[in-house]
Parts: structure tokens; sequence; C-alpha cells
DNA sequence: TTGCATCTACGAAAAATATCGTATATAATT
DNA sequence: AATTATATACGATATTTTTCGTAGATGCAA
């Protein structure tokens, strides 16, 4: 069964994932800054991602606690996968060297790339 | 001005990059392989595109035959920028080591990379 | 304990996407 | 020329996603 968070659903996962457990209020007043939907509708969100099962929740006390049930690197996996097959014909290294390419990355970013990639190979070719 | 792509969009914009100039249905005939959608569908959609900017078309014969007005390339880099920011928290390095970490890399597309890394580097350090 | 603030529940509307059916025009075939 | 196949145009419907309003419950403060 494929779990793939829409649109609105990922900005309200990215806030729990930092936070790791989060009332409506707390998801809400983070997106408020950079958006302006209503409560309510953050609240009618959270409720739908809980019946997909996107999200668990605490409802011991009045203000329920919502937790996510997919990883941050569950939704990476998803969205590079989709990306992979819609726009770079499967090939991750088109992937990976657009990514270098158009954007700064630090001498420390490159180096670890690269060290991952040494690894990566030895672990290839034994 | 922001040109997104929806995903039924983006699978007609494949077929297009792949044959640089279709018609109906030519583009049909390959979605059909893996989707059902009626003919009708496809075209109304090529030419919403073609409404939106995304698609250039000439109509000199009966047939008409579209142009992508994106490129590949300029889709790659949306999709990329899309979710780095929804799910990657903005930094390229996790990116790219989550894009080689999950998935079959050829040790000649590893290569590859690393050369890009490599000329990438230099040009930074000077 | 009355009133106010803050929750949840939930139906329903709005907006964005995707799909289809039908009318009509054009070209090809017999 | 008549028939058939294939195109476009385009309104209408279906589906998905997002937003909102209102009702009712719960806790807190005066």
């Amino acid at each position: 069964m494929e779990i793939k968070p829409t649109e609105s659903e990922l900005e309200i996962l990215q806030v729990i994932w930092e936070k790791s457990e989060c009332s409506v209020r707390d998801v809400h007043e983070v997106l408020a800054k950079t958006k302006d939907a209503g409560y309510t509708t953050t609240l009618k969100l959270m409720q739908i991602m809980h019946d997909k099962g996107l999200l668990e929740r605490d409802t011991t006390s009045k203000t329920h606690l919502y937790k996510s049930l997919i990883t941050r690197g569950q939704a990476q996996t998803t969205a590079l996968d989709k990306i992979l097959s819609t726009v770079f014909k499967g090939s991750t290294s088109d992937l990976v060297i657009q990514a270098l390419g158009n954007r700064r990355a630090s001498k420390d970013e490159i180096d670890a790339i690269k060290n991952f990639l040494d690894q990566f190979e030895q672990k290839d070719s034994k």
C-alpha cells in the first residue's frame, strides 16, 4: 500500500518531524508564518492524515498530540523515486549531478559526498 | 512567473521530450501502455498545457504538432528545488547521499559523479 | 457557577486536476 | 460523392485536495 502525502500534508509533516510530537496548534502556528489558512483547516488536515494512517495521536487529554507514522527518510525516498521516474528517466547520476550543478554546496558537503562514494564503491566491488 | 506542471502534465512532457515534436496521438499511444485514459483526455490536457504556455503548437495541418516550451533540465531543477525544501530541509548533500544510498548505481555512474565532484571542487577553491 | 477561551468533530463549499462525451470539421478510402 | 476514420473544440462531470463555518465539548478564570 502506497502512502503519498499531498503537498499540504508534507508541510505539516515537516513541522512534526522537527518537534516529534505536536498539537494542532503547534503545527498551525508554524504554518501561519508562511501561509494563511485558518486553524480548522490545519485541524481537518491532520484528522484526515490520521484517518489515512499518516499520523498517530494521543487523545488522553483535551488537546490531542500527534506523531508521524512515516519518517522523513521514507518521505525522502518516495519523493526521490517519484522525480527520478518523472523527470530523470531513472538515472540517479543525472539527478545527483543536476543537484550539485545548480546549487551551492559547501566544501564540507562535497567532502561528505566523496567519502560516502568511496565507501560505497568499496562495498560494491568486493 | 512560476510554471509548475502537474503530475499528468509531466507524464505528457516526458513523451514530448523524447520525440521533440508530437501529435496528440503520438503522446496518447505511449501513455496508453501504462495508463488508461481516453484519447480526448490527453487532447484536453495538451490543450490546457498550450493555454498555460507549457507547450507550443503548429496548427498548419489537421493534426497539430506540439513541442515543449520548457526543457527537461528546467523541470528537473524545479522538481529538485521542491523536494529539497519539503523533505530535505534544503540540504543538497543529504539529498545526494540519500539518492545514492538507496539505489543501485553502476560503477560508471559513480565514477561520473566523482569526476564531476573533482572539477567542481577545483572551481570552488580557487 | 457563569462566562470565556480553546478544543474537536464534521459537513459542506471552494479550488485544482483529471476525465469524458458530443458536436463538428477535415482527410482518406471506396 | 458518399462513407468512414481521425482531428479538434469545448462544455460538463468526476475526483482529489484544500479551506472554512458552525456546533458541541472541555477546561479555566473571575
